[in-house]
DNA sequence: CTGAAAGCGCTTACAG
DNA sequence: CTGAAAGCGCTTACAG
């Protein structure tokens, strides 16, 4: 195994100094004032020997690492494996690297990961933060650049990209009831976290403006830790032994592929019986044997907008928070009809 | 934002020297002979202070980033979004940190992933390595510790994860003979990779035990490049207008979400007119409105043996190459009944 | 137009 | 038992 060629192999190569060659390598002739003959014979040089810079060391340098830290829920969520590969890709584009973590949705998890990725020094985070996270989030962001994705708090002010949750929780219930359904439960999170939240009150507000009477039992909820066995006792609740909703709201792609198995357990027809709009996407909504509708987030522009104000605050630290406020679609399919 | 702590402030706070700090900070005092008194007060300051070291600057002196290189097909496919769960998980415990790439099966963007991951010198790879990247292993597995997963190159002897691919299609071609099934076909990739190669062995090699003779026309490929289309196209000539076989096997989670839609679309009966078992898994197997028969790997079995190979060989660099064969199951569903 | 030198924040062999 | 100093591989202000 050969060495690792240096700066200085090529220095010695030329005959110049380290210094010269760096300034080449790094296009800064210009302000060195390199000669041209010079530059050239260093660029050769550094190519014949195949250079690869230290990036470590350029690092220690220059206080940046090129690389961004990526939290979310659960990477193997679709939701956010998603959206991980577009904010690979669009990182490695601008010269980044990502490394990631899963925070499972526990504050303690997620303080932990943004330690080891502060150690690692990386120039920026993106974050889709868990429950109890605001005061995490709100040190970080005085520190380094941070985008939130996803989720996000109102009393924080930062660089976010996401959707009007309550606008689309909104229209997704109102479509149900002008499909003539009179009688919608939600299935949630009991969480506290802003988007769910909107989504919530999105759904209620639906029902009120339609003259609908919200009824508490029809708010299901489930915990992060039980969701599977949440979601069946709150569903088997309310659709067993008798139907006592005609339609039904998912707040997740998660909740909904728990939701659908216990649907089809207990053999109520879609959407005859039963009316089903969710959120997100999965595969499973497309292979339920009557399709989902679907509230649809763009996971690219989610992904490449997180990954755009990321680098711009890297590159301007002083300019002010953006909120990208993406435009979901409600993808209508038979669930719902 | 107050300046970060560095070993010096500790120094100058304890009134003792950096390299003192350092023994101490890094439990090396038995070696140093540091004072017990003084260990203490250091640890105290440390701690005061809230010391963290710089990474950046030990790895440039140590060498070492306790980083993991990973490289896969596609972060956003499950089966690889939840290895690398597994593997970001396992690598934590042990102090490493994970840096993800997905290669889109081509060669030369695995090429361009490594170069960039040994730019920032990752101490490992992790590799779910692409159709023709023999040489860049080879090459690879020479300067730094490499660990496949999922696929592997016999004429190469390296660290791996794998389940038996002739044996796993075998068993699954077999399971469909059983129950009754005499044309059998099987939906692939043309690709020259080794556990695709096998799994199509161990079909043909199932139908030739049984006395049943492989028809060319029952093997059906498709590109990386173009799978719905390749799917689409293969599995209409074979099932429409009139269908030539009674069972089909997916050779990969991808093609069988794939294949799925096709069959929908034509509306066949599975498993009455069609059986079907698939390979890894997917939610859709769980909708389909047959659920799917699959080959099943033990995902976290995967990953954990991926990061612990990995991490024994950047301890001993020299130990003998370890194949880890997972034993994969077949799951029996209606699909295949 | 070019080079010597300091410094990024650590670790560790060496000397005392 | 402890400290001064070199060095990891770069960048860049400074001097010439």
């Amino acid at each position: 195994m050969n060495r690792k060629v240096l700066l200085k192999d090529i220095a010695d190569y030329v005959g110049v100094s380290t210094a010269l060659v760096s300034y080449v390598i790094n296009n800064k002739e210009k302000e060195a004032r390199v000669g041209v003959e010079i530059a050239k014979k260093i660029r050769k040089a550094a190519i014949k020997l195949n250079y690869q810079p230290n990036f470590i060391a350029k690092s220690l340098k220059s206080g940046r690492t090129n690389t961004i830290g990526l939290i979310v829920a659960d990477i193997s969520n679709p939701f956010f494996s998603n959206i991980a590969r577009i904010i690979e890709d669009e990182a490695r584009k601008l010269g980044y690297v990502v490394i990631f973590g899963s925070s499972d949705e526990s504050a303690e998890k997620s303080q932990g990961l943004i330690d080891v990725f502060l150690n690692r020094q990386v120039d920026a985070f993106i974050i889709a933060p868990a429950e109890h996270t605001e005061n995490q989030i709100k040190k970080l962001k005085s520190r380094i650049p941070v985008v939130l994705i996803d989720r996000y708090f109102p009393s924080i002010e930062t660089d976010c990209v996401r959707i009007d949750n309550f606008q689309a929780a909104y229209h997704a219930v109102a479509h149900l009831i002008k499909n003539g359904r009179k009688k919608i439960a939600m299935m949630a999170y009991d969480i506290d976290l802003q988007h769910i939240i909107e989504r919530k009150n999105g759904y209620k507000e639906a029902l009120k403006k339609n003259g609908i009477k919200f009824n508490p039992a029809w708010l299901l909820e489930a915990t992060f830790e039980n969701i599977e066995k949440d979601v069946e006792k709150a569903m088997t609740n309310i659709l067993s032994p008798r139907l006592k909703v005609d339609a039904l709201f998912f707040a997740t792609n998660t909740l909904a592929v728990a939701g659908l198995k216990i649907i089809n357990q207990l053999g109520i027809k879609v959407p005859d019986d039963l009316a089903i709009v969710s959120f997100d996407e999965s595969d499973a909504f497309d292979f339920f044997y009557s399709p989902l509708t679907y509230v649809s987030q763009s996971l690219s522009e989610i992904g490449r907008g997180a990954v755009k104000l990321a680098t711009d605050r890297i590159n301007n630290g002083e300019k002010k928070c953006t909120s990208i406020v993406v435009q979901p679609r409600l993808i209508l399919r038979k669930s719902s009809v």
